[in-house]
Formats: structure tokens, sequence, C-alpha cells
RNA sequence: GCACCCGUAGCUCAGUGGAUAGAGCAGUGGAUUUCUAAUCCUCUGGUCGCAGGUUCGAUCCCUGCCGGGUGCGCCA
């Protein structure tokens, strides 16, 4: 990586000069912010001038002085109030295409120490489907995990599926009461959906019924035969549709421990805590609550009212005895840390959680669990009126209704075009299209903001979508179908035009940007890149004819083209995005 | 009441303690008998919610306010 490379090089300039760097100063190098200046750029002067009292303009001078990057670089200008601005030059950008280009890691370094990172997302609800708020834990989830695993580390997907809880009462009444077999046969969460629905809206009118659901939930969690098999059935039947909703997508996961799972680890887990004293009870439930170990405001137990601190407890046991979300997410907790030896786990939850999972990591610390465990939160998914989606109101679009509709205008598309292909080839490229159209409108977005949903946006053909990144692979690929014979990538390279020059940069650049995207667990840094990158081989590919150039420059461009081909697969692979070599 | 997230072009959204704040859509005017036009190139469009503060430098950090969203003991 240019940007690493260039660091270590100031690093090294520093010592040269003979300067005296204060405590915790690193140089910074960033990819220049305005091309016009150069590749790469630092502040380094401007802010070791304020700390040593120099002038930076002269420090940067000093610097530059000292600076031994002739094998990188063409120019090393100072600019500014003390920018020090460095110019790649045109045999190193050569040798970093060739390397991209005939490497399998497309030019990406490896972390130096891998981890074990477990990835928690997607997590839907049995007996429901999944709607539009479904997307962007399962698309940024699944995209964290594969960058995670391409830069080395050891990655573990698990699909934490709500597949255990108070619905089921419902559920198994409406099972015994209602259920059309024929209807379940033909689209199983459809009808257990509706039966769903159905008794949710009798127990609002009739007490009786309330109750007689609560019966059929004790009579499950105490492992009653006959209620045991309705709730696998229905476990069996929604899981094979899931799968089938994946397929279409193209994820997977290596694990689907459901909460059931862990049904038999929460009693005791929790009269551990309470024999260790980190849960106590507290209004007939058992709760954790502070102690005291961090100031009020950033305590999660804690809550002001009236400029009183009030207990704000996480209850893992209810007065009548049942377990919640936090004791089941508690006992996960266990079984990760000891079962897989997780470094990190990742949560892949909306932002609204924020607090729950606050108390719950609070929690497991206490009971001596060091993994890192972070929070990747994201904004909702917002309706037309700019209110949160909700999912019983049935205001909510369902997500497969969302892929179809992608897939079926992407075919629409395809079917204008009029190449040659067949039914089959148009149908897969559709696929492609459609899933990655609505990938990309998700990962092009920064998780945190909350955004409205738009069928236009997802469904869009034009501009800065999944179409156009996949057009400009389609591209390349076009220029090597054409191609007569076997080419060899590593002759003589020159850059001469500056649109092969501007690809040669972005290209290198990769690397930087995927390393960029986990410090901060956002999938959306690579969708920009990635747009960028085809703007860019857009713009190349109109300024300069490969097949029809000659010699070197033919070379150099074709390997230009074989870099971003790799690049744009690799690069939209870990968005989770497939491609497809016509369109 | 308290906490967290958000407020950037007509619309939908990027963006960073640095140099003249970007893109898509919409609007405008061009480019092709194509290495695939699902493309490229022009132009138009901004008091970065408001007010202070810190800094050589603030859209970004801090404080206050205004506006929107979400969460806060027995759902998951």
């Amino acid at each position: 990586m240019f940007r690493a490379v260039l660091t270590d090089r100031l690093q090294a300039a520093f010592s040269a000069a003979g300067l005296a760097l204060p405590e915790g100063f690193t140089p910074a190098v960033v990819i220049a912010s305005d091309t016009r200046f150069g590749d790469y750029q630092s502040n380094a002067a401007m802010v070791l001038g304020k700390q040593l009292k120099a002038n930076p303009r002269a420090l940067a001078e000093q610097i530059k002085a000292a600076l031994k990057v002739e094998d990188l670089c063409e120019k090393v200008t100072v600019d500014g109030p003390g920018f020090l601005n460095f110019t790649l030059s045109s045999p190193a950008l050569a040798a970093k295409l060739g390397g991209i280009a005939n490497d399998v890691q497309v030019g990406v370094p490896s972390v130096v120490k891998a981890k074990t990172i477990v990835v928690d997302f997607s997590a839907p609800n049995i007996a429901k489907p999944m709607h539009v708020g479904h997307i962007r834990s399962t698309f940024i989830g699944d995209s964290l995990a594969r960058i995670a695993r391409f830069i080395g580390h050891k990655v573990i997907t698990d699909n934490h599926v709500g597949d255990w809880g108070t619905q089921f009462g419902m559920i198994i009444h409406g099972w015994k009461t209602q259920l059309d077999q024929a209807k379940l046969k033909a689209d199983p969460i459809h009808e257990l959906v509706s039966v769903y629905k159905a008794v949710n809206a009798a127990t609002k009118a009739d007490d009786a019924v309330l109750e007689t659901c609560k019966s059929e939930l004790v009579k499950l969690q105490q492992g009653d035969a006959e209620n045991l098999a309705i709730w696998k059935e229905c476990v069996r039947l929604t899981l094979e549709q899931l799968e089938k909703v994946y397929g279409t997508l193209d994820i997977k996961f290596d694990h689907y421990l459901g909460e059931s799972f862990y049904n038999d680890a929460l009693a005791p887990l929790v009269e551990d805590m309470l024999a260790q004293g980190i849960a106590q009870a507290s209004e007939g439930a058992i709760v954790v609550m502070t102690d005291g170990s961090v100031k009020p405001e950033d305590d999660p137990f804690l809550i002001k009212e009236k400029d009183e601190w009030k207990a704000a407890p996480c209850i893992i046991r209810k007065s009548d005895g049942g377990f919640l979300y936090a004791t089941t997410d508690l006992a996960t907790i266990d079984y990760r840390v000891k079962e897989w030896q997780a470094d990190e786990i990742w949560y892949v939850v909306g932002a609204p959680q924020q607090l729950h999972f606050r108390q719950v990591f609070a929690a497991a610390k206490r009971r001596g669990v060091t993994t890192l465990m972070t929070h990747i939160a994201f904004g909702s998914i917002l309706g037309p009126d700019g209110k949160m989606f909700k999912t019983r109101s049935g205001e909510t679009v369902g997500l497969l209704e969302v892929i179809e509709e992608a897939i079926e205008r992407a075919r629409e598309a395809a079917d204008a075009k009029e190449q040659g292909l067949s039914d089959a080839e148009k149908d897969e490229i559709a696929r492609v299209i459609g899933t990655g159209s609505v990938k990309y409108a998700e990962l092009s977005q920064n998780r945190l903001t909350d955004y409205k949903f738009s069928w236009d946006k997802m469904l869009s053909l034009q501009g800065n979508t999944a179409p156009y990144l996949l057009n400009a692979y389609v591209r390349t690929r076009s220029i090597f179908r054409k191609l007569d014979g076997a080419v060899t990538l590593t002759s003589e390279l020159t850059l001469t035009d500056p649109a092969e020059r501007l690809l040669a940069i972005k290209l290198a650049q990769f690397a930087e940007t995927t390393h960029d995207v986990l410090l901060d667990h956002k999938p959306n840094l690579l969708a920009n890149y990635l747009f960028e990158l085809a703007n860019t081989y857009h713009s190349f590919y109109e300024a300069c004819p490969v097949l029809k150039s000659e010699g070197t420059m033919r070379n150099t461009r074709l390997t230009l083209c074989e870099a971003t081909s790799r690049v744009l697969k690799t690069g939209l692979g870990l968005l989770g995005i497939q491609t497809t070599e016509r369109m």
C-alpha cells in the first residue's frame, strides 16, 4: 500500500532530519483530497509545527530534504500552509499495476494478527416473512463478514434466528384451531402469518383467547410433545423458505443457532449470576444493576430523572420465572467465547437497541468476558411519512417482494438489448443485477443514517447503482473476449495518457479502502470507492482504445483492464454482489 | 424528564480538523455507423439547521438553542 510505505518513509525522514517527535505523534499520509496537488498528502508538518512552535512551511521543507522517496515519487512539493504533496512516479505505479493484475488478493495485504470474529446478523423471526427492515442487517453483516475474511481473519457467521418466544403461544393456538393445510403447503410462511395475525386480533377482543395462548406457550416451554412438534414444524418450514431467499441473495451462514438453542443454559446462567452477586432480586424479577464502576453518565444501568440518578436495570428473569432477550444474549456470548474462542463478536443490529447492548456487554464483562463485543448499529428504514416502518401494522414491504421486482426490472432491461442471449442466460443476468441493485442501494449509504425507503432508488438502473458498476466490469470482459490468443501481462508497462494514470492510481487505492472499511465497519466506503473506480474506468474506456492500440501501450491498457476487472469483481464480491460476463 | 442518532444543492444522499464542500436523480447542451450508450463530456444549482467557543485552520471538535427520529422494568 502506497499510503503505508509513504508513512514509513516520512517517519524515517523525521529521524534523518533530527527532529524530536512529541509523545504519541505519528505522521499521517492520506490519499490527496485534491488531485491537482498530488496523489498523496501529509499535514504532518502543520501538526508538528503547532506542537514544536515552529514555522510549518520551513519544517515541511526540512522534512522534504530528508525524505528518500525517489523510487516511488516523481515529485514532492510543499504547498499552502505546509502540506507535503506526493506525486507517484510512472514506473512505481506501473509496477503496482502489474502486481494487482497478477495477484489473487489483487494487491490487498492480509492483517498481521488474524482474529476469530463472530458476526451476528440477519436474525429473522420464525413464522414471519423477512421485510425491508431485514435488508440492513443482512447486507451489512454479510459484507463485513466477507471483508474481514478476505483480509485474513477467521470469520464465523451465525444467524441468531428468533425461533423462541411469546409469539409461539399464539401460533400454536392458531395452528390447532384454524390452520388451512392446503394453504400451508402452498405458502407456509404466508399461512403462518395470517394465522398469527388472526389470533393476535382475537386476543385483543377476547381475554379468554389470550389466556389460552399463554397456556399453550407454557406447555411448549415445559416440553409438551404435541406443542413441541408443532413448534419444530414451524421452524423447519420457515427455515426452508429462508434458505431459498438466502440462496437467491447468495448469502451463507456457518451456523443457525437460534434462541431456542440456548434454552437449557438460561436457568443456570441466572443462578450463576446471582451466586456471583452480579444479579439481584428486584420487584420479583432478577435484574442486573449498576456496580458503580463507571461515571453515572456512562453507566448503562442508570438514568437521570429530575436531577437524580435512578436505576435502569437489565432484567434477566421475569417475576413469573420466564427469561428474556438479554438472558439469551448472555448465554450466547458464553457459547461463542467458550466454543469458538471468539476474539471479537460483531452485532449487526439496529440503532434502537443500543441501550440493550450496552447493558448486555457490561453484564458480560462483569462475568469475566474479555472478548471485544461491538454493536454495529444502523439507522432505520423509514416509510414515505418519514417514520419507521412498523412490522405489525402491515405497513412494511416484504423483502422478497423488493427482490422480485428488482429482478423483473433488470430482466426487462436485458430483454430490450437484443444481443442473442438465451432465456436462461438472461434470467441469471437479471438475478445478479436485480439482487445487486438492492444490495448496492443499501451498502452505498452510511449505515448510521436513517433513510426513506424508495422503490426508485432500490431499482434504478442508471447513475450510482449496481448496474453502473457491473457495466464497467462487463466492458472489461468484452475486451478480453474479443482478444485473439493468450496475453502476457508481464512485459514493460508505460503510463502515458492522463486517463491511464488516473485509473492506475484509483486501482492502487483498493487496498487502502478495503482495510479502512473495517476501522468503522462501514461498507459504504468500499461502495463509494468502487463507484469512483467504475467512473474512472468508463472515462478511460471512452478516451483510450485498447484493442486498436499497439505495443507497450496496448499491453499497458490491457493490464489496466485486467486489473480493473479483478478489482471490480473482488470488490463487488466483498459487498456480496456477484458479476456477469455480459449484460 | 434523561440518553442516543440525525439536520449538507429542488429531491435522495456522500464527505473530512485542512487547500475552491461532492455525487446521483431532476433540469441544460453536446458525443456513437461502439473494444456493449445500463456509457462519456458541458452547464445550472449550497448561509453545510441557528448562535457562541476551541484552533494557524471548523461543515467536522465543545456548549447552548431549534427541528426530526429512536430508546428508557418484566416483548424480541
